[in-house]
DNA sequence: ATGAAAGCGCTAACAA
DNA sequence: TTGTTAGCGCTTTCAT
């Protein structure tokens, strides 16, 4: 029923020539006779020859695969950055296999663990949320084995990292509420275990304090990624005897559910609260107003991760590699939400 | 620097004992000195040995991983099914690999290529919106390799396939509209090489007919999956002469198109204008009014999927498979844009 | 310029 | 109960 397989050996076999000549030839390599180097071209194209991967894989002892740990794979910036990863994978003729650690340690732990008994090729990897334990990535150091973090990243290991400047980011969104005219400004944080978080936390607080604005520690609530956990951490924020009238949340999601609560608590946004998100998802020109949010480059982000993997992959004894960090732009996109000045069309 | 490899030969070696030995006592095998399986274990333990995977794939010929193509991982249809299938997947081996088509048609035929020749043991595949030509389908069949359809099946293709009731969910839809009341029902679809868009069609056509309302053909509008081509599709359906007074959409993307359309014209949702979408993303609760969208078991159906192709890779000579046609239950979620017997809380 | 042989790590006849 | 041998498809010395 199925077609006998085209290898290296039947090829020699119907040419008359040797396994290792057809092997030679079809790599181009310089010491074979153009005669038989076309001849044997000519077949294999005749016969559809493809290389056995798993062959290949076994003698290299290593996977032509990526393997690609991240959060959640529906959030909007995991998405479009696992798209920029696989666009620059693909071209380099390796396969990413996806793992969603969704935040949990284990299973991120799990994931590592799994790509390494498959010998994958290198790892790109976003923390998951609970992580602060990194033994499992030492063994991927300790492996030899390529790393790359992305967006969320381990300090604590040393190797290449592609990320934006989250302290700056959440600098500059912090001096456009206090432009527009806010004098009390909140971070609604995500898990206190999140570094970036943190780094976001620290960029608004050296905000506030260059201009002259009370840090009140008050005004720092972390909560989780769940919907329960969001609206929860919004409740706290504006129940507080001494609201905010301005906050700057860690995702889009929190910013979202900051906006519902005050919906709930019939406050006006932009006029009586303002609200900045992060990461720019796609639903934040849908609702009404529109969030301002910080717009990451992601794709860009994926593209960079896999280029810098694939360099350290390739690296040699002549050329060796260092690890690198590259910090990307990031940008904010001004929307209803934090527009004091006009009115907006519905309010 | 690097450790060696631990292997069957470094094992036996160590022990004393052939290769072979090991290998069955690693395996449990019946016929093993109970004392010598001991011992092979212990050691295997220590050592913290781990079978080459590699080593494996090419013994079987296929590799340890099953290929997904879904048009978009960041829809959420698509991110939970990915869920499922990872679910099911891990626990039996295997790893998956996630293609994204894009909805082209071309990248869809390439991922396929790329995925046989990297000889995966099943497919898992969701059609592009361009897909009409289904060769690289067949050529899967031809090779042996087992394949799964899921949410955007292949109609001409004999295999396995897990679905919604396109057509029935449509046509509850519309007999909702109908029920709150409302008389000129319009239908704003994918583009029309999207086989499910047009059971949805189907289904909306004979719910209207059963209720004795007109079909106007006017009232049908295709459109791409961007966000232009969504505003666009909305625009031509709300700047009709005789415009709908309610819409059934192929996706919550399309509908929340519609609203915001429906926005810029002035018109009050769900008093002038209902609207329901398909697919239940988080954004249909977070928008203004909460968009009636009809939910499908995504994760379930990534699950399912998963199942039915570990079923065909495990049969044999013995238990053949047949393909099989799951169709799962969809669930109408009513929320505000369909909501006309209460007004809305802010509107 | 070509071929023979070894080996990547493993399993599975076949022997003993 | 254990060992020997062959082989999965390929690359890479080493011969010729």
């Amino acid at each position: 029923m199925e077609k006998a397989e085209v290898t290296l050996k039947s090829l020699a076999k119907e040419l008359g020539l040797s396994i290792s000549t057809v092997s030679r030839a079809l790599r181009n390599h310089p010491d074979v006779n153009t005669e038989t180097k076309k001849k044997v071209m000519e077949l294999a194209t005749d016969l559809d020859y493809e290389p056995n991967i798993l062959a290949l894989n076994l003698l290299k002892k290593r996977a032509n695969t990526i393997g690609v740990i991240v959060p959640y794979i529906g959030y909007h910036l995991y998405a479009r950055a696992i798209s920029g990863i696989e666009n620059v994978a693909n071209k380099a003729g390796y396969n990413i296999i996806i793992c969603q650690s969704n935040e949990s340690f284990g299973s991120e732990a799990q994931d590592v663990k799994d790509l390494i008994s498959g010998r994958v090729a290198g790892f790109i990897i976003s923390l998951s949320s609970e992580t602060e334990e990194f033994s499992h990535f030492k063994k991927i150091i300790q492996k030899g084995t390529p790393l790359v973090f992305f967006n969320r990243e381990c300090e604590e290991i040393d190797t290449s990292k592609v990320v934006i400047d989250n302290y700056e980011a959440a600098y500059e969104a912090t001096e456009h509420l206090i432009s527009v005219g806010c004098k009390r400004v909140a971070y609604l944080g995500g898990p206190d275990t999140v570094q970036i978080s943190n780094k976001r936390l620290e960029g608004y607080k050296a905000a506030l304090k260059k201009n002259g604005q009370e840090i009140d520690e008050s005004l720092f609530v972390h909560c989780g990624f769940s919907r329960e956990e969001t609206m929860t951490g919004a409740r706290k924020m504006l129940f507080h005897t001494n609201p905010p009238d301005a906050v700057l949340a860690y995702s889009d999601q929190m910013a979202i559910s900051m906006m519902l609560v005050a919906k709930e608590r019939g406050l006006q946004i932009p006029q009586e609260l303002c609200v900045i998100g992060f990461n720019n998802e796609p639903v934040c020109e849908l609702i009404e107003p529109a969030l301002t949010s910080i717009s990451q480059p992601s794709f860009q982000m994926g593209e960079i991760a896999a280029q810098r993997l694939l360099e350290q992959i390739n690296a040699s004894e002549e050329s060796p590699f260092d690890p690198q960090k590259d910090v990307l732009k990031s940008k904010l996109i001004i929307r209803g939400s934090t527009n004091r000045h006009k009115k907006t069309p519905s309010g």
